[in-house]
DNA sequence: TAATTAAACCA
DNA sequence: TGGTTTAA
């Protein structure tokens, strides 16, 4: 089993492959503090742009679609040169002529390559990974941060006047250094640094923003100061790598040889996809967030740090050495279950992060078939037709609430169920989907015995890496471009786990309780009242879990004061500290204006904490604000992420494909060359509550506190539509009464409504 | 270089 | 209805 998780990964402590020329590649194994050198053969092999080629080769040869020049090429690997050229030879004779004249006229160009990226492919054929056999903390990481100089507000790496004043360096080790642009200038700055990563070494260079900021920087600077910047291990200079798409090129990274670049921004990011709880990716919020600020954590921002470095550059060393600190240890915090991922998987550690969950999956795929010589599918077209089950049979407010939820229900469905892609011929996705599920149990295992945070943290780290694994499976079988999606597959899957939570509602009815929500593989429900405490709800759990097939089980999840259930997938939980916890679009949202955010959380606390008169209040409080113009511009502004391209946006609307939108008609009418991903913070003017917002919205930067703009029937409309997400609390007169605007109104008598919305299934 | 469906809300 | 954001 572990054969086929780790590969052909033999070898131990490589942490870098390089080309040394046509056939053989250097292989850097570290050892200790050291790294040694090896010289090695490597597989030939080609790429061909046009699959019908490959039809002969079925079953003899490994192939593997890959992206070259815009196009998908294909990948077939071999023995060695002899068996290369007789394979060109076969596809020479097996096409027509006219193909054949292709191919031999083009040759050197662009049917058949010849080894265009050794490195990757390296890796990619012989499943020899980075880091085998280590540990995180093994590996030798320094991490980097530059301070910059400016007359103006932005530091600009063009503009000649300015320039790099600080390079703060720091390490794994302890080892601390600043290269300081007092004693040197530019040029012997960026030597100093060239001869440190040279003379360092290390494995990995860490930086928050690296590629976006600090590393485009100095190679700008370099090139300016006629600087050789040769920082990889081959002593070449940092590779700007870019893809052309539509003759436009677009930045994609940048690589120095030998070496991984983590940038922890987009750890940061990737982090956050899950959980969706940050308000910034920037350094010092997020170490905060996690508790590693440096002690007297200094704050300088951007445009003050050219002030710091003329009045006060101890402070500014202080601070850039403290974010070189910060970012290690978010490093170590974040990178670590990715390291172990690198061990299983035929990428480097930079890829791990960047790569997509059906890459990960296909490439160990790819890579059992590849050893065994079987040739691979192409993928199906199609589509998946089933997901999860979703219910809700009751709103309003709940007491005693209990969760649970079935552990892992996908992937135990698949082990249990034996469902698999119909193409695997081989039968390897059940074996290692099982393999990973029996390694992360054992690694789980060893986090809870282990004798030092160190350990429980690695442990913890491994067990992840195999998490993010086994949550991968389910989604490839429906995913469209997997060359072993089976969309039936995908959907025995879901119909299972939908049959199991119906049988799972219905038993928990029959045995007394009240479901009141479910959703995919959990559940909230009060049990009968004999369970119906924090300390026997787990019991009942048991009990109904048994019930469920061989390998499927519930778990209990936690126990709540209170819920407030409102629809599907929204609904507030209030647990026994006092904590509560908001699910749900339509109760929190990114998309909403910052006061009704505030406003809905607010309603829903006291909602939970039966202070109806409170609501009144902080309706009434909030109308004024609102009407008399009081109110902080950003509580009332909305912010929106403008993913497409303004030409694009602009067809869509042309051709009515697209209806207009506030954001992206401010950021075009104002002529701002916005990029995808871009932000805009608007509010809406105007003296209507049913204005065109698109027409009638201004910048909140535009924003004029003497002469205020915004359009205030607008807001107080918004105000009572967000309000109305209330509504089926409460009996029609009592919500009039708390919406409204009158003083000294009794709520004594108003009552908290819950509704049935349909029966449990049974 | 890209995992899935379900559901709510907005313009 | 298409776009966006969320839950799982």
């Amino acid at each position: 089993m572990d054969e086929l998780i780790y590969g052909h990964n033999t070898e131990k402590n490589i942490v870098a492959v390089q080309q040394i020329d046509e056939s053989r590649v250097k292989l850097y194994f570290r050892e200790g503090n050291l790294v040694r050198e090896e010289i090695r053969n490597f597989y030939p092999f080609f790429f061909i742009s046009d699959k019908s080629y490959l039809e002969g080769f079925r079953k003899n040869f490994w192939l593997k679609k890959l992206k070259g020049n815009n196009f998908y090429q294909y990948v077939c690997a071999f023995n060695d040169l002899t068996d290369m050229w007789n394979a060109v030879r076969v596809i020479l004779r097996n096409y027509s002529a006219r193909h054949m004249v292709k191919v031999e006229t083009y040759a050197d160009a662009e049917i058949i390559y010849l080894r265009p990226d050794p490195v990757h492919q390296f890796l990619l054929q012989t499943g020899i990974t980075l880091f085998k056999g280590m540990e995180f903390n093994d590996i030798y990481r320094i991490q980097l941060d530059i301070e910059t100089y400016t007359r103006h507000r932005f530091s600009n790496p063009e503009r000649i006047e300015d320039r790099i004043v600080l390079i703060a360096l720091s390490d794994n080790r302890g080892w601390k250094h600043i290269i300081d642009g007092r004693r040197k200038n530019e040029k012997q700055m960026l030597s100093e640094l060239v001869e440190i990563i040279q003379k360092k070494d290390p494995d990995v260079i860490e930086g928050h923003n690296i590629l976006n900021f600090d590393l485009p920087y100095l190679i700008k600077r370099a090139e300016l100061n006629e600087v050789e910047l040769s920082l990889g291990r081959d002593k070449s200079k940092p590779k700007v790598a870019t893809i052309t798409y539509d003759k436009e090129t677009v930045f994609t990274g940048i690589e120095i040889y030998g070496r991984h670049i983590i940038d922890t921004l987009i750890l940061v990011q990737l982090y956050d996809f899950v959980k969706r709880e940050l308000e910034s990716y920037s350094l010092k919020y997020v170490s905060r967030y996690f508790g590693i600020s440096s002690a007297n954590r200094i704050f300088i921002p951007g445009e003050r740090v050219s002030w710091y470095w003329e009045n006060e550059p101890e402070t500014l060393i202080k601070y850039a050495i403290q974010d070189a600190e910060e970012t290690r240890k978010l490093s170590e915090l974040l990178t670590p279950p990715y390291f172990y991922l690198t061990q299983m998987l035929p990428f480097s550690f930079w890829q791990v992060i960047k790569s997509g969950s059906s890459s990960k999956i296909e490439s160990m795929l790819v890579r059992a078939y590849l050893r065994q010589r079987h040739s691979l599918p192409k993928p199906d077209v199609g589509f998946q037709t089933t997901g999860g089950y979703t219910d809700i049979f009751y709103t309003g407010i709940f007491e005693n609430v209990v969760h649970a939820d079935i552990e892992s229900l996908y992937p135990s469905i698949m082990i249990n169920f034996k469902v698999a892609p119909k193409k695997d011929e081989l039968g390897v996705f059940l074996k290692m989907l099982e393999g990973l599920t029996k390694m992360r149990i054992e690694a789980k295992h060893k986090m809870k015995t282990a004798e030092t945070p160190k350990e429980k943290a690695k442990y913890d780290a491994i067990q992840s890496s195999f998490k993010i694994l086994i949550n991968s499976f389910y989604g490839y079988l429906g995913y469209s471009r997997a060359i072993f999606n089976d969309y039936e597959s995908a959907d025995k899957v879901t119909s299972i786990g939908q049959d199991i939570l119906k049988h799972l509602i219905a038993e928990i009815k029959k045995r007394g309780g009240k479901v009141i929500e479910a959703d995919t593989d959990g559940i909230y429900f009060l049990p009968p009242e004999e369970y119906s405490t924090e300390v026997k709800s787990p019991d009942f759990v048991k009990q109904v879990s048994s019930i469920l097939p061989e390998g499927i089980n519930l778990v209990y999840n936690g126990f709540y004061k209170k819920m407030l259930s409102y629809k599907k997938k929204n609904y507030a939980l209030l647990d026994k500290d006092g904590n509560i916890e908001i699910k749900g679009a339509s109760l929190i949202s990114r998309g909403m204006e910052p006061f009704a955010r505030k406003y809905i959380a607010q309603c829903i606390r006291y909602l939970l904490n039966g202070e109806i008169e409170k609501i009144h209040e902080l309706y009434k409080s909030l109308f004024k604000a609102i009407s008399e113009r009081k109110i902080d511009i950003f509580e009332l502004a909305k912010t929106e992420t403008l993913r497409e391209k303004p030409e694009r946006y602009i067809e869509m609307v042309k051709l009515g494909r697209r209806n207009k939108s506030a954001g992206y008609e401010l950021a075009i009418s104002r002529g701002k060359n916005y990029r995808p991903g871009d932000k805009i913070t608007y509010y809406i003017t105007g003296s209507t509550p049913d204005v065109k917002s698109f027409e009638n919205c201004k910048l909140v930067e535009e924003w004029n506190p003497f002469r205020r703009d915004e359009n205030v029937a607008y807001y107080l409309s918004k105000l009572n539509e967000y309000s109305r997400r209330f509504e089926i609390f409460f009996k029609p007169d009592d919500f009039k009464k708390i919406f409204s605007l009158n003083d000294g109104i009794n709520f004594d008598n108003v009552e908290i409504i819950t509704r049935k919305l349909k029966e449990e299934i049974s």
